[in-house]
DNA sequence: AACTATTAATTGATATATCAATAATTGACA
DNA sequence: TGTCAATTATTGATATATCAATTAATAGTT
């Protein structure tokens, strides 16, 4: 039975997990959806980052994270900045509007992860991050 | 930092894991997606399953398993069979074909899933699957 | 029986995932 | 220095995720 592997157990934690935020996203009207929330984290936290060390941080394709980049420019949640060592590549960082909306929300996202988390000890959550750390190491 | 947080590293466990199938699918000519196969794999355990069930069963939308089932009878590998019953609703089952791909490539998923917890312990894989479900159920 | 509500599947719209191909730029090095 | 290789981002094609709306069929109620 497919729900005794434990491959599938992640990926249902995963996605219940998802749906959560995502319908608090919705009930709230941030107009955002999870994956564009984690996108903007990333650039909150990263100086100059580029495209693909965004994808690499996000584990996403980089084909996914442009046209992802360019809904939340429309958003004008993000800049894309030109940056003159390597005109390849640009330097993404967020606008006064991304900062606010970060600072605005990080506190509803924060109970999102305490919530799941509650219950487990710290030592069970460093078990359970130590395990799953593990089965990344054996798909890899 | 985005890496410290459990529901992180539990989409990223999920995702590396469904990137190994899919890689090891694609180099032995499978034509096939790791959504579609436990699709199949669900049909397989499953006598007389309908379309609402297989959404429940594989935690995906309805509308979502309509498009995919389309290509799997496109391969010939379903068959959605009307039931006199109840003529909103299909029973899906394996055509011949897909007996026989369930049947020929199962050792190969199976290798998968052990390796996906190789190294662990009965003890640590039934603790994993124990914090996960209270993960779920936070989030439920 | 007639009306209404509910259910199962489909379709449309939009966002994301992935691979392949491409364009522009930069790097390596003969 | 000029050519070829590698890198970064984009675009196209196809599959999947999700919600809303729709269709057809069935269930429930009076």
């Amino acid at each position: 039975m497919i729900e005794e592997v434990i491959l599938f157990q992640i990926d249902k934690t995963s996605k219940v997990a998802k749906q959560y935020s995502q319908r608090e996203f919705d009930r709230l009207g941030l107009e955002i959806t999870v994956e564009q929330w984690i996108l903007l984290k990333i650039v909150h936290e990263s100086n100059d980052i580029s495209q693909k060390e965004l994808a690499e941080k996000s584990l996403r394709d980089p084909a996914s994270i442009t046209r992802t980049l360019d809904l939340l420019q429309k958003k004008e949640l993000i800049n894309r900045l030109p940056i003159p060592e390597n005109r390849r590549q640009y330097s993404i960082d967020l606008s006064k509007k991304g900062v606010v909306f970060i600072k605005t929300n990080m506190p509803l996202v924060d109970a999102h992860r305490k919530k799941s988390i509650e219950g487990l000890s710290e030592k069970e959550q460093r078990n359970l991050n130590e395990l799953l750390k593990r089965i990344q190491e054996n798909m890899s």
